[in-house]
DNA sequence: TTGAAAGCGCTAACAA
DNA sequence: TTGTTAGCGCTTTCAA
């Protein structure tokens, strides 16, 4: 079945001990203690005889797997995961590791379950996007301890594990300053409360911070700085009737400018208002805090608030690395959104000199 | 480092050898011959301790990984492929096997490395969705024999490997028979060229039909049979000037009914319609290749001739596991299309009955 | 009904 | 400058 050469029979027939061949093989730093005429002798060989390194042999002894995991709620539904995903993939392999991908339709159970598999298969290191710290934080923190480092994505504030996500209030108060630099007041928000908590009645009363989504956070705090009175819109991602009910609210009266969590929302949002003859930019405008490579290619391409994965990749993976490395002091890191122009909010609205 | 109780640690505990707890645990034949005592002794004391396999170790001696690799082009740039990778995520897990992602943006170079990693790591087997063979098929023959078996997606009439294809055929004649019966003739087709070969210059010349894409094909024998007059329209999905040029293009003197070879490309045309006062459907209608649950959200939902990726999983990972075990007589599969009804066709023109 | 012993392919002390 | 030896944690003959 397997019809490799070991590094036994390569040693073999190269006249020298495994440990030589290992040694050179691995470039390790006595390497070069070696005779050329050794080292050569082996390296050669090794290429004739197609000699690949057994990955599973190696990582059992060294306990290294050169692989990461990443937990993710959910990755198909839109292009927002699917954009990290990519960028998770190539990141993690410019640094030389592999990623194993668990997806977990958000489901809470799975993600414990998922997390316990990662573990059990000694990888090196774990991204996690996902509602699994919701309340089991202590108890991942125990499982996870000393086997495998973890790296939590879009989530911030978790005290025993380090973080990588997004501060909206940047690209938020960018955008707010230059909307009411142009007279623009009337500035709503629509969102998917699927993983929130139900908001007061009073929309209008500035809730607790902590306890919603990051995007509701910023859209709040803005509000608040500028002056500007709140308006919400809600739906269920799931549930398309939420959505279309949300949808047909918004068009009903529609803001001067809404602000969507989704690339996606906002584009069902601009297609919608099209039926019904109101035309984006042009009747009200749209600016999504996803920010999506995607939506850039849409018509009117979407103006965002713009996450930029390739980032939180990036944040993500070199954090999961030092920790592999170091073993200990997590951080929490919060990477800037920055505004993208598309055109879907009116030009004259963004222009940086009021 | 790694405190997990080993096979070795739990055996001395519980009185018994290694081999005792080893057949208990996996349940082997051989389980039954034992004493209900002896077994229900080492699962308490396993459950007690928290004994969890080591999947490296285990790996090592049977040679297993239950891991999968799935090579693909490009995951992020369009939902078709999300939707593939979150099913083969899915449909995987349920056979108990784990997936270990490549991502090579098309490059032939980086596909043929990733090859080569996944079989160094000995994946039990290995599925591909790329431009890999185009020419280097039996390159990859010799690379995997006895290794890992390989499942090709999306590319049928490979002599030595199994693939999972779909037969965009019926889909197609299923369409044009019923756009033909409510007297539509004018029906072209926009594809994205950058995997093909270049078209001559006389599109209305039948060309070899292996050449071209399946859906070319398709499109191409179902004109024939309906007596439809060829119209192409394309463009490279990488270059934006040729896929806003290819929109201007079909805008200027729209079909009666467009077939586009992706959702992306559909929801571009259809939202650029708007812009210049087209409507889809009354103006004009598109149909798409892909069927993305993605784009049944857009507005208007798509109509397609859909491709169930998630059959597609199930064949993929099924064969390529049916392999696994029986290690040979490769197979090709072919999937049904189906007509799936969106909104952006007009409803009478698909109607079943004439 | 159970255990001893060998070995998967590799690395890393320690010898020489 | 190179080799010997032991062992990672598990499975699997073979023996008792």
């Amino acid at each position: 079945m397997n019809n490799q050469v070991s590094i036994n029979e390569l040693a073999r027939q190269a006249g020298v001990s495994p440990t030589t061949v290992s040694i050179v093989l691995n470039d390790r730093p006595l390497a070069v203690r070696l005779s050329p005429s050794t080292r050569e002798k082996v390296r050669m060989l090794a290429k004739k005889l197609n000699y690949h390194p057994n990955h599973l042999a190696k990582a059992m002894v060294t306990q290294m797997t050169q692989t990461l995991g990443f937990i993710c709620g959910g990755i198909g539904s839109t292009p927002y995961y699917s954009e990290l995903m990519e960028s998770l993939t190539w990141t993690a392999e410019s640094h030389g590791y592999q990623l194993l991908l668990k997806e977990t339709r958000w489901d809470k159970k799975k993600e414990m379950e998922a997390l316990e598999m990662l573990l059990s298969r000694a990888l090196d290191g774990i991204l996690i996007f996902s509602r699994i710290f919701e309340n089991e934080s202590s108890r991942i923190l125990q499982m996870c301890g000393e086997h495998a480092p973890l790296v939590v994505l879009g989530i911030s504030d978790l005290p025993d594990f380090s973080s990588v996500c997004f501060d909206f209030g940047s690209g938020m108060r960018e955008l707010f300053s230059r909307l009411v630099r142009h007279g623009v007041h009337d500035i709503a928000i629509a969102d998917d409360r699927t993983l929130g908590i139900p908001r007061p009645q009073d929309a209008k009363t500035p809730f607790a911070l902590q306890q919603y989504t990051l995007k509701h956070t910023a859209y709040a705090a803005a509000c608040r700085q500028y002056g500007i009175t709140p308006r919400y819109f809600d739906f269920l991602f799931q549930s398309s009737a939420t959505v279309q009910d949300c949808i047909a609210q918004i068009l009903k009266e529609p803001p001067q400018v809404l602000i969507t969590s989704s690339d996606l929302f906002a584009a069902r949002v601009i297609s919608s208002a099209g039926r019904v003859g109101l035309r984006v930019p042009e009747d009200f405008s749209v600016i999504s805090l996803d920010g999506t490579q995607f939506f850039q290619l849409y018509n009117p391409p979407l103006t965002s608030i713009r996450q930029d994965v390739t980032l939180m990749a990036e944040a993500g993976i070199q954090e999961l690395i030092r920790l592999i490395h170091e073993r200990n002091g997590c951080q929490n890191i919060i990477l800037p959104t920055t505004l993208c122009m598309g055109e879907s909010v009116k030009k004259e609205w963004l222009q940086e000199s009021g």
